[in-house]
DNA sequence: AAAAAGTTTAACCAAATGGTTAAATTAAAT
DNA sequence: ATTTAATTTAACCATTTGGTTAAACTTTTT
């Protein structure tokens, strides 16, 4: 049977690496405090994941695979296309305001390897077609207002993710720091965007 | 009078680290490369800019000041709304697409110390204030609907800013790595970003 | 129990990197 | 023209860092 020691030492770097990748960048992060993280020595985890770019990119598709989970949910469920929109807003807002530092960590190192990103991508589970055809669908039946579908899902995105991407920005700019309002102000968000939406894209 | 020789040198370093700063970060910039890309040697990089981290600091400064130039225009010229919000999305999105990399620099670099971040954004002559008391007194004069006046600029930043910054990704997702079909998705987003936040703040 | 395979460590290495220094060259002031 | 100040360079240094190695310790297999 599969080997405790082994899969727990390697879940172990896992998700060492990924908080320090996540937190310092590829280029920010170190072996040794990944190492020490994980509460091994460094040597171990070359010997895990050869080199520090392999590591790197496996942390980064881990990290992607699970940054659009609820995205793919809109193509594939039969509800009313506001019951969906407001799903995945308030859900993906939610996930996104757990792991706040995920969206900059992608944002980052995506222009590392375009070949790579592909790939990554394309293993992930993500079938832009569908969801535009989806809107598509939604706009011939009537139910919404006709537009470029790419625009309405690059709004949706980008106003679900900026705002936590630009945190320390926002936060100083409106809220003096404070990191209390500032979170009710990402709550809050989950209604108003939905209805931002809403409003824009009624037929 | 001033000298030409020292203003031509610390202008050349200003351009070349702007140059790679913005596309490598802070940590992945070497000194080595922006002496080379100044066409002078590291030591005299060092005597100017005594080290990196000032160096760093001096160029983020520098990119923020011009990041977000016409945002304030809003505030201070006296057109309807419409118009405002017309000529600052054009603008803007024009603006950031001829200098693709900064969104991301800024987002990539901006959580490393809040409270120089702090006071940059004091020196860079935004007054979010001014923006939202702005949108406050267009909303009691009924020429849009009411709504948290931060969520409208957070959202129209939002839109403007993220698909540039994500570039790598959504050109993958949609346009299968073609950058000409992206750069027209972009341009036209000129006017969709336009008439989808006008469409959701009509009173 | 002995052998084989898998796991862990400390010590080490070469390359890269930020930064320094002392001397040389050039420009400015007297 | 000579002194003084500013500018430029090559060589050097200490530290950091990714990565290796050989040996030791554990676990599994026979």
């Amino acid at each position: 049977m599969n080997d405790i020691k082994k899969d727990n030492t390697e879940e172990k770097i896992l998700v060492a690496a990924q908080k320090v990748f996540i937190e310092k960048g590829m280029d920010g992060a170190r072996m040794q405090e990944i190492a020490n993280e994980a509460g091994i020595n460094k040597a171990l985890l070359h010997y895990y994941f050869r080199t520090k770019q392999k590591l790197f990119e496996a942390i980064f598709k881990m990290v992607f695979r699970n940054i659009l989970p609820n995205l793919m949910e809109m193509v594939y469920s039969d509800l009313p296309i506001e019951t969906k929109l407001e799903r995945f807003i308030e859900g993906y807002i939610d996930m996104l305001w757990k792991n706040p530092f995920v969206p900059t960590f992608i944002l980052k190192e995506m222009n590392r390897d375009p070949q790579f990103l592909a790939t990554t991508i394309q293993g992930s589970g993500i079938r832009p077609d569908e969801i535009i055809a989806m809107f598509k669908r939604e706009m011939e039946a009537g139910n919404i207002r006709k537009m470029d579908p790419r625009d309405l899902l690059v709004n949706i995105l980008s106003m679900s993710i900026f705002p936590i991407a630009a945190k320390p920005l926002l936060s100083i700019m409106f809220f003096d720091s404070n990191s209390a309002e500032y979170s009710t102000f990402i709550s809050n968000r989950k209604k108003t965007v939905k209805e931002f939406i809403l409003n824009s894209i009624k037929p």
